[in-house]
RNA sequence: GGGCGGCUAGCUCAGCUGGUUAGAGCACUUGCUUGACAUGCAAGAGGUCACUGGUUCGAGUCCAGUGUCGCCCACCA
């Protein structure tokens, strides 16, 4: 045992301990410092790698807290628990921010080049890392660093390059040319999920193209059909004009051709049942190369497609006076252009949704490119299948129905991307057009097709979405795709936790690689985690200014509070609000409980040696008390193991919280305090007080080490150990509940109430706390027993004294004076003697007690005619489960003998 | 246009498969330097559980609908 300071300080506890966890390796299931049974199965919690891109925020550490809490509740049932930490690279969001950095200076990707940028951002990512990693470790991470992955590292190049051949060899991987979401801003195709669909006002704008007459073969200056658009720069594009073929309106143009104005383009008008014929004008041009619904049209019409925007989204190859300048300058200049050839009809606001690029908020624009896309329809069924059969779970449950809607209706996966900070396509393509793909490191030998050789070949210059490289991490991490023991042992994964934003994005590809890969679903349980808001409910980010960093608020208030605060207030898949004040409740009671500790450890019977070794409490010297506080801390072992089972985290810090603080400290240690200093009594039985202590504090202590792991520990180290226990609270068994004595509890919990209404009689009657009153009391034969044992402590904590118990109602009502104040708590009744006093607060004393019995009688009369009126109801008696009818028959009774007593005192 | 979620004390939230008097923290009121803790102790006040209907002996809890706020998905120029 060690002494712990007076004072609770956070900063000194946790590095400490940190340091001793390490040295004693015992976060590696096969450390050696580990005391996990073999026999039992591994658990297995993969990181979800925080990008490199900076700094955690606040939602990192409360996923790290709730993940670090399961590994730790693993770890001490005695499995082989394994935390794999992990970083990913972050392709778009790490350029992005290095674009960033480097616009700064005056640079630029382009200016420095693929190489020199590579190296660019190595050397930022190295500064990021150490930061992060120092941040995981503040908040108490007990993962296993020695399996620390980076979604770059060799291994992670491997699994991707081995995957990705085999999905194109599987057919699962396929390349074409495809209308693909652009970003101008960071010159890169996105996937569907990246663009944020933006409600916008624009304008929509009428334009009159003019038909072709036949006879002549020119635009006719007073024919002309009018289309609507809301992007007029892809007039350059037009290949077509669409209506809907029952639009009586247009039902004799179909078939004619337009001029496509600038262009000077001569198109057909063709009917296409898609269009709406009360949008607008009914007429639609058609743009295959820069619109969803226009590249299909045009597929189904045979239509050309010809592009006019580069990457730059400046139009281009136009052949018109447009090329070179931006999208929004051509759109001006075109609209210029129509009214001064008096071919614009009109314009009108026009309330629409644009999808902004989700990391540069820039405009996407459809584009057609060649890329490679992943088929997601087989994969995606076998992920339905997966949650269906319930080989894996999601919690909350609701977000199945978000998971099946999603998958169900999937489009493929655009997967490469025209960045450099990336995993290379592993395909080569011969001047022949011939695809090679191989997983080798070194390439391909020569063309699959046609065999050139490899210096003729030119590997594809794009480089995978960020996704598909995490998408692989739960079993990329563990060897993959070498059969390595990990892999043997750790896979599947035991839980995923992640925030439920990225449902999608990587749950539903880890799924869909996972089971095609590996042949079984990554992981059993999915734990969706809420996010975490700021007190006015935003989301915390970057830009808004409003984002807490952990580590300010473990400065101040210590990892353990941090870990508590925002593991109390999780339910899994709800939002939660963090403010300072739940962090000072949890520091609060980060407090309580090392104060708490303080005192058992200095109680200490002095016959007891500091060294002594744990000891069970003596059963022959239990008194009531002790019975009270074994039986709850069974009880608040049973409830958090059923929480632990359901993944309420939150429930399990309010259960700790509660039987802690209120249960163990607020009556365990005042009731105990006066048995500790009670002369009266003999070694043994203020040994066995002391014992019942540490045995409680001991459970409790275990309890709440996966969510405040630093204090505990060192908390625990200053309790006495049993001979079988560890060096480390970290690697010591959970308690298994002991029995429950219902008995005690109930007795226990009678006196308590006693006390209570003791206090609020003379808090009422406005007492000095400090004044010793004489108490007369009555309990039921059933409770005298208790009442003895306890009496010192009802004294001491109710400031009664002499504290008197007479046998009978009769006997207590005689003994009363006339002033004293009456007091019922449950079955036990009570007279507190208030002293002799002037005249003038005699009446004082006497109204305020009437007042005081009146209301509880009022209250006490309402209750009873509610029992009766559902007792007397014949459907409830019948109808009712028996236990629940008793229950009421019990309650009714207790209110008609408390009425009874109450009248009783109000007649005086 | 579909789907999901929230609506419970002044504020932030718990409330499991329906069952006696709906809880916690913060804030508030009144007292306390009580030999672990003022990061504390004691006592208190504060709620027609958004609304309407239904099922039931019994509804904060289940069902239907309404309102409101928020989120997700969705190819309408």
């Amino acid at each position: 045992m060690t002494d712990l300071p007076r004072a609770y300080t956070p900063r000194d506890v946790e590095g400490a301990i940190y340091e001793r966890w390490l040295a004693a390796d015992v976060f590696a299931p096969d450390g050696a410092g580990s005391t996990a049974d073999p026999d039992l199965p591994p658990f297995t919690i993969i990181q979800p790698p925080p990008n490199v891109t900076g700094s955690l925020h606040l939602g990192h550490a409360q996923r790290t807290a709730v993940e670090d809490l399961m590994v730790r509740h693993a770890r001490m049932r005695g499995h082989r628990a394994l935390f794999l930490p992990g970083l990913d690279h972050a392709s778009i969001a790490a350029q992005f921010v290095l674009d960033g950095i480097l616009a700064r200076e005056g640079e630029s990707r382009q200016s420095l080049g693929r190489e020199r940028y590579l190296e660019r951002m190595a050397a930022f990512v190295e500064t990021t890392r150490s930061v992060m990693l120092g941040q995981q470790r503040r908040v108490g991470a007990s993962a296993d660093w020695g399996r620390l992955r980076f979604t770059m590292d060799g291994g992670s190049a491997r699994a991707v390059r081995v995957a990705f051949e085999r999905l194109y060899r599987a057919d699962l991987a396929y390349r074409t040319e495809a209308l693909v979401n652009w970003c101008p801003g960071c010159r890169t195709s996105v996937s569907d999920l990246e663009v944020v669909p933006t409600p916008e006002t624009g304008t929509l704008w009428s334009v009159r193209y003019h038909l072709i007459d036949p006879a002549s073969g020119s635009p006719d200056p007073d024919a002309t059909i009018t289309v609507a658009t809301t992007r007029p720069e892809t007039i350059l594009g037009d290949t077509a004009v669409a209506v809907h073929p029952d639009d009586v309106r247009y039902a004799g143009l179909v078939g004619r051709l337009v001029r496509i104005p600038f262009v000077e383009r001569d198109v057909p008008v063709i009917a296409e049942a898609r269009v709406d014929r009360a949008f607008g004008t009914g007429a639609v041009k058609i743009t295959p190369a820069h619109d969803r619904d226009d590249h299909e049209t045009g597929l189904r019409h045979g239509l050309s497609a010809p592009t006019i925007l580069a990457d730059d989204a400046t139009v281009s190859g136009s052949g018109t006076a447009y090329d070179g300048l931006d999208r929004y300058a051509a759109r001006k200049a075109i609209l210029a252009d129509l009214e001064l050839r008096g071919d614009l009809a009109g314009s009108k606001d026009h309330e629409m949704v644009i999808g902004r690029c989700q990391r540069s908020h820039d405009v996407i624009e459809p584009r057609l490119k060649t890329q490679w896309f992943i088929r997601t329809t087989p994969l995606a069924a076998r992920a339905l299948d997966a949650t269906r059969s319930g080989r894996t779970r999601i919690l909350p449950e609701r977000f199945e129905k978000t998971w099946e809607h999603w998958l169900t209706d999937i489009r493929d996966w655009n997967v490469s991307r025209q960045l450099w900070w990336g995993h290379r396509i592993p395909a080569w393509y011969c001047p022949d057009g011939h695809v090679t793909v191989t997983a080798a490191e070194s390439g391909p030998a020569a063309c699959e097709v046609c065999a050139r050789p490899a210096a003729e070949l030119r590997q594809d210059p794009d480089i995978f979405d960020t996704w598909f490289s995490s998408g692989l991490w739960p079993f990329s991490t563990l060897g993959w795709p070498d059969q390595t023991a990990d892999l043997a042992t750790y896979y599947p994964t035991s839980v995923m936790e992640t925030g439920y934003d990225i449902l999608f994005f990587w749950v539903a590809r880890m799924m869909m690689l996972g089971l095609e890969l590996t042949g079984t679903e990554p992981f059993h349980t999915v734990y969706l985690s809420g996010l975490i808001r700021d007190p006015e409910g935003q989301k915390m980010s970057k830009s808004k200014g409003n984002v807490v960093d952990p580590l300010g608020a473990i400065d101040a208030s210590g990892a353990d509070a941090l870990r508590f605060a925002v593991i109390h207030g999780a339910t899994p898949g709800n939002d939660q609000r963090f403010g300072a004040t739940r962090l000072e409740h949890a520091r609060n009671f980060a407090n309580k409980l090392w104060n708490a500790t303080r005192f058992v450890a200095g109680a200490r019977p002095l016959n007891l040696s500091d060294d002594v070794e744990r000891r069970l409490p003596d059963v022959a010297h239990l008194g009531p008390a002790e019975r009270w506080l074994l039986s709850r801390a069974s009880a608040t072992t049973v409830a958090v193991d059923a929480a632990m089972a359901d993944h309420a985290f939150g429930e399990v810090t309010r259960l700790l919280h509660e039987a802690i603080w209120s249960g163990f400290c607020d009556w365990g240690l005042e009731l105990a305090k006066v048995r500790l200093a009670d002369p009266s009594l003999d070694d043994a039985t203020r040994e066995t007080t002391w014992w019942t202590l540490v045995e409680v504090l001991d459970t409790y202590l275990r309890l709440l080490h996966p969510v405040m792991p630093f204090i505990t520990e060192a908390l625990w180290a200053t309790l006495p150990h049993r001979a079988s226990d560890p060096e480390l609270l970290i690697v010591a068994r959970w308690p298994a509940p002991g029995a429950r004595d219902p008995v005690a509890e109930h007795q226990v919990d009678a006196l308590i109430e006693l006390i209570g209404g003791i206090r609020n009689a003379r808090a009422e009657a406005k007492v000095e706390p400090a004044r010793w009153l004489r108490v007369d009391v009555v309990v039921p034969i059933s409770l005298g027993h208790t009442f003895e044992a306890l009496r010192p402590a009802i004294s001491r904590l109710a400031r009664a004294r002499p504290l008197e118990r007479r046998l009978t109602r009769e006997g207590l009502a005689a003994a009363a004076g006339p002033r004293d104040l009456a007091v019922m708590a449950g079955e036990i009744q009570a007279f507190v003697a208030m002293a002799p006093a002037g005249p003038e607060s005699d009446d004082d004393s006497a109204g305020l007690e009437r007042s005081r019995l009146e209301r509880e009688l009022i209250e006490a009369e309402g209750w009873l005619a509610a029992a009766r009126d559902r007792l007397a109801n014949e459907s409830f008696t019948s109808r009712a489960p028996a236990a629940v009818v008793q229950g009421a028959r019990a309650r009714e009774a207790e209110l008609a003998d408390q009425v009874a007593r109450l009248r009783d005192r109000l007649k005086r």
